[in-house]
DNA sequence: TTGCAATTCAAACAGTTGTATGAAACTATC
DNA sequence: GATAGTTTCATACAACTGTTTGAATTGCAA
């Protein structure tokens, strides 16, 4: 196997600008250009544009997701099988706060990266993520054994609005910023991280209140 | 005026288009075909594309905005100026998930042109959301108000986790339908909504647990 | 009607895009 | 050092994009 010169080089410029500039305007000849390769050099290496795109986004979505597993088991098996929801919790929004936040200039390419894919979300990518799901029942299936009185549904709403907050919270956060005027601190990540857990897990461990029908605030 | 056939039809037509396929594969060609009208319309009555798109997201925004603050006003009035907590909060994303959610065959293009533009998020779209503070902070206030021992910083983090919870479950309804293998139930929009509510009431009224460190937090 | 502005239309424009080609330059093996 | 296989390169390609043009058509007022 020849040096993996010109393969890597693309693929170090194409999420460097991809991070920068969203995936909406860079082309392959930017790509090029940064890379220092010829033009073909894309076609010839991935066999397309999106299967650029795609390895790019496999290769980050995996270590993600070996992070959050690696923190999982470890949690279960210091417990014997069975962690405490807050841990779980913890190694499912974690790894992604920790690397999609933090100071700005501190940020990893990797991490920009990533953010952009949660922004803009392009074919390619959305393809791959649809095939998380077999990750997030593991989630599920540790979420289940923590709490084995509560009842599926709301485990599943639990690990959804979990996932919410912590993915939320990094598309917007600028936004955030800004509406709160800076109060926010989102460059504490620790914070953010402690935040999203306890309320992921007030909402799984709080006493159902039998809802009624709401009274709904006069119409029309 | 002029009768507003032309420009009507091709707000109509663009709206689906989106809709159904998303802002990627939708060229102007497919809209004025779609519409029956000649390619150059779209330049004649709107200027451009990106004005075209504006126009159609910006519509559908005001109208929801609109719903939004007329319940959070509704409510504020009927509590002389100070309107529970709770209530705010379904004032907040009780529109957009009345809109965006329920049975799918019944759901209107309006609904589904604004899913795409929250999944898809194109760069005239997000001009236009990133003005959408000074509507945020209409809300923020109200919750100041409803609850006046609560710092600001908490106010904003269940202001942000409420529209995540809202907007997350949007976004990604059908990943959460297929994960749970149907068990969670979309179509049940009501409750949807009360679930976002109930945990984003827990996330802002919950007393304080002054836990800092990261890697033990007291259960219960 | 005539005049004038608003609108519609077919056609072309100018630019960009991702991809394909075939020759040239390598690299390693015999 | 000839050979075969891999990699690079300049260039062309074909298709598609949003936009513009300028002439035709329409609608309405005087």
């Amino acid at each position: 196997m020849a040096s993996d010169h010109t393969r890597s080089a693309i693929l170090a410029a194409a999420e460097r600008l991809y991070a920068d500039r969203g995936f909406g305007d860079v082309t392959l000849r930017d790509i090029v250009a940064e890379a220092g390769v010829n033009l073909a050099a894309v076609n010839y290496h991935f066999g397309s544009k999106d299967e650029l795109i795609a390895e790019l986004f496999v290769t980050r979505s995996v270590q993600t997701n070996r992070e959050r597993l690696r923190e999982l088991k470890a949690a279960e098996e210091q417990g014997g099988g069975r962690a405490p929801i807050e841990v779980i919790l913890r190694a499912l929004v974690g790894p992604t706060l920790r690397g999609c936040l933090g100071p700005e200039n501190q940020r990893s390419t990797a991490a920009r990266f990533m953010i952009r894919a949660s922004i803009e979300s392009v074919p390619p990518i959305r393809r791959i993520k649809n095939r998380e799901i077999d990750h997030l029942r593991k989630f599920a299936g540790a979420m289940r054994r923590a709490l084995p009185e509560r009842c599926d549904v709301d485990i599943y709403w639990g690990l959804n609005f979990a996932l919410a907050m912590a993915h939320h919270t990094i598309r917007e956060s600028e936004r955030l910023t800004k509406l709160s005027e800076g109060k926010c601190d989102l460059d504490d990540v620790e914070d953010v991280v402690e935040r999203v857990v306890s309320v992921a897990t007030m909402a799984l461990t709080a006493r159902k209140t039998e809802t009624k029908a709401p009274s709904r605030v006069a119409a029309r």
